[in-house]
Parts: structure tokens; sequence; C-alpha cells
DNA sequence: CAAGATTTGTATCGACCGCTATACAATGAG
DNA sequence: CTCATTGTATAGCGGTCGATACAAATCTTG
């Protein structure tokens, strides 16, 4: 066993990593310039391109952290709760709380990072609306799943009740961007939850 | 009576003020720039400065505007049904058509045009935010008002639930950036009034 | 030790940003 | 007509953008 020749990194790749995180998370893609990622990540310019390729390739790393760590939440949630119902209560429950975390940027990456943006970055668009597409599919499997069971009516609008609670928690989102506490967007989805057929 | 001296403007005030208003709704605030403008409204950075001052000006003119216009659906809803809860449905009915208008951008301004941003830009987000939770309060004072009038039960979470529906219009509006049609969103605004207490 | 590989900091590149100085064109007042 | 006033067009200001050329520094290997 040996390691690689030449100069070592000086730096933690994986925090630096978590840190240029936090500036997409906070200021999203555009608004986020390589001074102040390298300022964040404690790195000189050189070194965030050799590490990461460009500004487009350190922010698809972002994103993929950010799903492996503070939005693996709603996966988990969607995969382990036994019935829909459960599942997506468990989400915006769980939502309420990380969303509003004093302890990092508002919000949800994903729903946030790239809503203003140029005409070369509809990319970047487009691959977080991969997510987000993923994620209300996944709703609507689940809603599907109390149905199949008997849960809930035959007759209902599986992909309506789908796009409405993935409209609630880009709400809630939204809301903690704006300042809404934990405990306000916990009361957003005891609302969101009456709206779950009998 | 005399006209102004000098030599007339050369073109539509308020039509150009109407291209840059929706340059400002696509892109957001900051990823819009001063050429993207200028070639959307016909004019040279100078006129441009010469009739709104600078950007930031411009930015707030075009506000002005929307509420005048494309977003007063909500100011009328709210000040003409008889009850809170007409009034929140008619809200999110509107806004689901409205939204969903292919005639313009998807979703509304207020909601998504200061999104992303530098740190230089953070009075503008003030300045949004200051009419979207002027929106959130109107919500809640309709709410209220039911529950004055007897119509929904005393201990109603009144702030809770005008917090639900503010999330749910700014959910139905970055649903339409993802693409969602008016029969979508209106199907969202049915499960949302679901929600409504009896 | 020397040679080769890789990272580092410095110092910048060309392009675009918001904005404007300046010259010229078009109008009303005299 | 002349002159003052205002709008328009060209061109370019200083600054920041994302991205890099370069050479010194630091590692493994022989």
């Amino acid at each position: 066993m040996s390691r690689t020749p030449g100069r070592p990194r000086a730096f933690d790749r994986d925090a630096a990593l978590e840190k240029a995180l936090r500036e997409f998370w906070r200021h999203g893609y555009e608004a986020t310039s390589i001074a102040g990622l390298t300022a964040a990540m404690g790195i000189r310019p050189p070194s965030l391109y050799a590490a990461f390729g460009d500004k487009r390739g350190l922010f698809s790393e972002a994103v993929e952290r950010y799903q492996r760590t503070h939005g693996a939440f709603t996966t988990r949630a969607l995969a382990e709760e036994p019935t829909g119902r459960q599942a997506i209560e468990r989400v915006l429950r769980e939502a309420a709380v990380n969303y509003a975390d004093p302890g990092h940027p508002p919000g949800c990456l994903i729903i946030t990072a790239v809503v203003n943006h140029g005409p070369e970055a509809e990319d970047i668009e487009a691959e977080l609306r991969v997510h987000r597409v993923a994620a209300k599919r996944a709703f609507a499997e689940r809603i599907e799943g109390d149905v199949q069971a008997g849960r809930i009516p035959a007759d209902t609008d599986v992909e309506g009740l789908a796009t409405f609670y993935a409209a609630t928690v880009q709400g809630m989102s939204r809301q903690s961007q704006d300042g809404a506490t934990a405990d306000e967007l916990d009361r957003v989805a005891t609302f969101a939850m009456r709206a779950y057929p009998a």
C-alpha cells in the first residue's frame, strides 16, 4: 500500500464540499461566486478547480451530498412508513423541523437553489427539477398504495393529491425562508394532513 | 397648455415597463441584466436610466405595476368575498389559472423574483417579503372574521391556517414553474380547501 | 540525494456586470 | 432663424465574473 505521488492535498475535501453546499444552499447557484466559495471553503481558486472541476461540477457534487445527508429524511420516510398517509405525514413533520433548523440555511436546496437564473443555467435547473418530479412521483406511488390497499377511496385523485403535497413541501420551504419557525411549519403540516382522504 | 420642452420620448414608457416586468418575472432580479432589459424594452441604456433611475428603481416600479395588474386578483378576492372561506378559495382558484397562464411567465413575481441573490440585494428581498407577509396577514384577518362570525370553531388555529394557505399559494407558484397546468393547480386548490375548518 | 508528480498561492485572463460621459438629434420658446 | 432643453446612440468607465498560467512548495519513487 502506498499513497499517491505528488504533493498531498492540504484541505479536507468533504469538509470543503459541505462548506460549498451551504453557500449554494443560502445564495443559490448563480448568486454564489467563486470568490464566496473559496472564502467559505478556506482554499484558493486553483485548489477548487483541481478538486471539483468547475463551478457546475462542484454544484452537482453538493446536490449529491445534500441528497445523501440533509435531504435524506424524505427518501427514508417514504421507504420506511407502512402506509402512504404515514409516509407523507412523516415527510411533512420532518421537513418542518429540518427546513427551520437554524444550524443551516432555511428551506430545501433542491427546491430553492436554482429559482432565479440566466439563460445559461437552464440545464442546472432541469437537473434539480428531475429530483423534484421524482419526489412527487414517490408521493403518488405511496398514495396509490393506499388506494390499492383499500385504505382510501378508489376514486381518489392520486396525481392531484401528490401535487398538493409536493406544493405543500415547497410552500413550507418558502415559508421557512420568510422566517417561519419549526412549530409554525408543523402546524402547516397538521392542516395539510386534513386533506388526506378518509 | 403646452407640452414639456425638449425632445419627446420616443418609446411608450408603460409598454417598456411591462416588458421589463416580464424579464424580472422570468429570470428574477439579479439574473436580469441591463442588456437583457434594454433588448426586451427596445431601448438603449441611457433611455432606461433617464426614464427609471436605475435597475433597482425599475424593479420597484415593475413590482408596483405587477401588484396593480397581474397580481391584483388576490387583493380583489380578499376584499370582495363575503366569508373568509370563500375569499381564500377564490384566491386559490384564480391563482391556479393565473400562475399557469402561458401568456406570461409562470408563478408569482412577488414570490419568485428574489429567491437567489447576493449580499447586496437583501433589501430588495425584504421589499418583496413585506408584500408576502401582508398577504398572509390578510388571510389571517379573513379567517379571524369567520371565527368571530361563528362560521368556524372558536379554537381554530388562525395563524397556523393562514400560514398553511400562504404556503399553499407559494407551493402552487413553484409547481407552475415545474410545468403544472391550471387544471393541476386547481386540483391542488381543491385539496387545500379540505383543510378549512367545518 | 535527484527526478517526477501534484498542490499551492499569486497574479491574472477575457467577458460581462451596472452604469455613464459625451456627442448628436429633435423638439419648444424667443 | 437661434437657443435652451431633453432624448437617443456610441462607446467605454471601474468592478466583478468564472476560470487559469505560472512557479514555488511538498510529496513519492529510485
